[in-house]
DNA sequence: TAGTGGTCTAGACCACATC
DNA sequence: ATGTGGTCTAGACCACTAA
């Protein structure tokens, strides 16, 4: 971590820096996005964990021969990646699904009349088994590599509203059960963080309206054929790399699905 | 635009600039802050509109009285709010709804099977009245004044996938004609645009699952009962100022609602 | 009081677009 | 050749936190 960026990346200086690769690839990219990436392969590596404070501006200047506005710059960045949080006065930290304020970040259902109270969970079944062809291809695995397969419910005031479907490679999880969800505080992202050191970085959503079928009708104490909404979810840790898919089905008589558009 | 932001609005040095007001409220804001705001307003009374060009760095530096850095960072956080679009070597310039990129940006709608063909728009009827209470609610209207009330279906491939009811205040739309949409050859808030000068900015949604009513199911060409996404969408022009209300009814047997968490 | 991130400045140089 | 935004530097000072 102490190597001088500029020499070996940036090269002879006779050459033009804005110059393009033989592929037409940048041959070169500014050196806040070198410091980003270096930072980032960091977290990845484990340097510093969830809540973890980085060093300071200053110290990591140093340690990279920039100056200290081109390490905020890198920091910048990745604070907008929700990589990071940043707080005045106290320094820089390694951001956390265990965070009061962002609780439920993932989740976008919202009951129609306020107030938002938590929902309770109920583990229905865990097992170990061979992913589904559609599963195994999301999350990028062979047909051989076993999977967890959870399904919970999630209940607000006692009604069921969230049927959740959740894939897991076993290998990053080993060890996990009910017993542990359960006495587990927080948020399964935030367990999965704690526990098994696979933090949850972005995640895509595919959003359609199904009819409930006989078993699902059943799980959510409604008719058969009533209108679900299916969030697919596929969720990525560091590097993108998929490392959770899911399938839940909302009711949607008394919350909504809540998406901002900019 | 030639006001020195310091003197008036940083007050007197020898009183602390990070002292909060009476009533707690920060009592300044970053010159930086000022500064887009200042430019916000701009765009909102019309000095620039969509596509044109800002005056460079440099000019809006002097014009402020502050340093090109200073002037940089509003303008980057203005392009992170999607008001601006920066380009290198180019300008600086007011973000469209006619440009070739980003042509659906509110658009969520995917097809399970790309290429991503346009979809074809089919107006079927344009209303003056007085808006539903939840509608006039909504857009912050009282319940006297009229609005334009529009159905439209979008088809791929043929087969209708998208049933929307479009709810506008016929103020800021006074001429709008279903003749004037179908000649119109861009989006819809390209239109708004070009000949309302009503420039959307963000919007919310409320997302569930529906079954097809009779009416529905009609003019979608699907059984009654079907399940439908039900897109709640709240459209916001400069200043949060809500402009427009639709209520879209998706079709998703091959077509999904693509959404991105992080 | 010391240490952190946040703001602001001034200047140099680079990359890109246009003429 | 000129003008634009993009990067990088160095230094000053401000605001917030904690000891």
């Amino acid at each position: 971590m102490t190597a001088d960026l500029r020499d070996p990346v940036r090269g002879d200086p006779t050459l033009p820096t804005g110059t393009h690769g033989a592929a037409g690839v940048p041959a070169f990219s500014p050196l806040y996005l070198q410091i980003k990436t270096l930072l980032t392969q960091g977290l990845t590596q484990g340097d510093w964990k969830p809540g973890d404070a980085l060093p300071s501006e200053t110290e990591l200047a140093a340690r990279f021969k920039v100056s200290q506005g081109t390490v905020r710059k890198a920091l910048d960045a990745m604070a907008l990646d929700r990589l990071l949080v940043r707080r005045q006065g106290k320094g820089t930290f390694v951001a956390t699904h265990a965070e009061q304020q962002v609780q439920y970040r993932f989740l976008r259902l919202m009951p129609d009349t306020p107030p938002r109270v938590a929902m309770q969970r109920r583990f229905l079944d865990l097992k170990r088994q061979r992913p589904p062809v559609e599963v195994a291809r999301a999350l990028g695995l062979g047909g051989a590599q076993i999977v967890f397969r959870l399904r919970r419910l999630l209940l607000a005031l006692g009604e069921p509203v969230v049927l959740d479907e959740i894939w897991l490679p076993a290998g990053l999880f080993e060890g996990l059960s009910v017993e542990r969800m359960s006495s587990y505080a927080g948020t399964m992202y935030g367990l999965f963080e704690a526990e098994f050191g696979v933090r949850m970085i972005r995640a895509e959503e595919k959003i359609r309206a199904v009819a409930a079928d006989e078993a699902q009708a059943r799980l959510l104490s409604l008719p058969l054929g009533a209108p679900l909404l299916s969030v697919e979810r596929l969720s990525m840790t560091y590097a993108d790399q998929p490392v959770e898919f899911r399938r839940g089905l909302y009711h949607t008589a008394a919350h909504y699905y809540r998406n901002e558009l900019s």
